[in-house]
DNA sequence: TTTGAAAGGCAATGGGT
DNA sequence: ACCCATTGCCTTTCAAA
């Protein structure tokens, strides 16, 4: 992994379908060249996929919020990670260090399908005990793209 | 927007690399026929981009923290939000309802830089009054995939 | 690991329904 | 709005260094 590589991975964030021929050019490699870094990158899981950016309120979902999630006990975790991987709407579901457990990012349609995710789904989940919600009203900000740290930067 | 173009949304966002052909067939249509839609969902914005997924902690960032940011008054809230654009550790910056003004998600290369980041910058912000750091254990879920809302499958 | 050249596959275009 | 057919570009592969 040299800066290279880091400029190829910047690339694709910015636009996954950049051709390679482009790449090349802005890196100062052949065509080839750069088929076989993706390649590896790919291979080690560097790089672990592509997709679209979709605007979510143009399909429907206008709500976005944060759901603070309280377990009683660390037994109920496994079960509750299982349910939550089924759940469309859940975007995100980190275990957390503090007061809640996890930390869920969802989209919903409205409010109305929020408050049916909190109490007919999320709330019957063994184990947990109080959800904690937060509305988003306006984003600011909502990329991916992911930078390398200064200290890989320097080294490597 | 049917349920064609709901079927071409989904599997760009599984893989942004799809080619028209391969969904062509998926969905029954003509190569230049998806190409054409494709075109059409980019320029309505549907579709707002394509990028490359990356895994954070392969560029060496180990940390993933939400930030609950609390602002004095919302006089200070523009500043805040175009200071915060300038930060490329802050991946998704959302104003929220609730006791804090702002929610930050955030990745660092570790706990030092997490905490530079919070008292260096954050901190030194017009208006910033305390912020609240919740550190991630492990990521159960992260992605991306918006699915259309009910509403929209039945009619339209 | 790279380059250069060749071959196969894909996306973009235009005429027709 | 779609299909079909063609053109041109891109990716993949391979020989060679």
């Amino acid at each position: 992994m040299d800066a290279q590589d880091y400029r190829i991975i910047d690339m694709l964030q910015r636009d996954g379908r950049a051709t390679q021929l482009e790449i090349a050019r802005a890196v100062g490699l052949s065509q080839p060249a750069v088929a076989e870094r993706i390649r590896k990158l790919e291979e080690r899981r560097v790089i672990t996929g592509y997709t679209a950016r979709v605007d979510a309120t143009k399909l429907g979902n206008d709500i976005t919020a944060f759901i603070g999630v309280n377990i009683e006990h660390p037994k109920y975790f496994e079960n509750f990670a299982q349910k939550v991987l089924t759940l469309p709407e859940v975007l995100e579901a980190h275990r957390v260090a503090g007061q809640d457990s996890y930390i869920l990012k969802v989209r919903t349609a409205n409010t109305r399908t929020l408050d049916q995710l909190l109490v007919e789904t999320l709330r019957t989940i063994s184990g947990v005990t109080r959800t904690n919600t937060t509305i988003v009203l306006t984003s600011i900000k909502e990329e991916t793209l992911v930078q390398p740290s200064a200290v890989l930067l320097k080294g490597d």
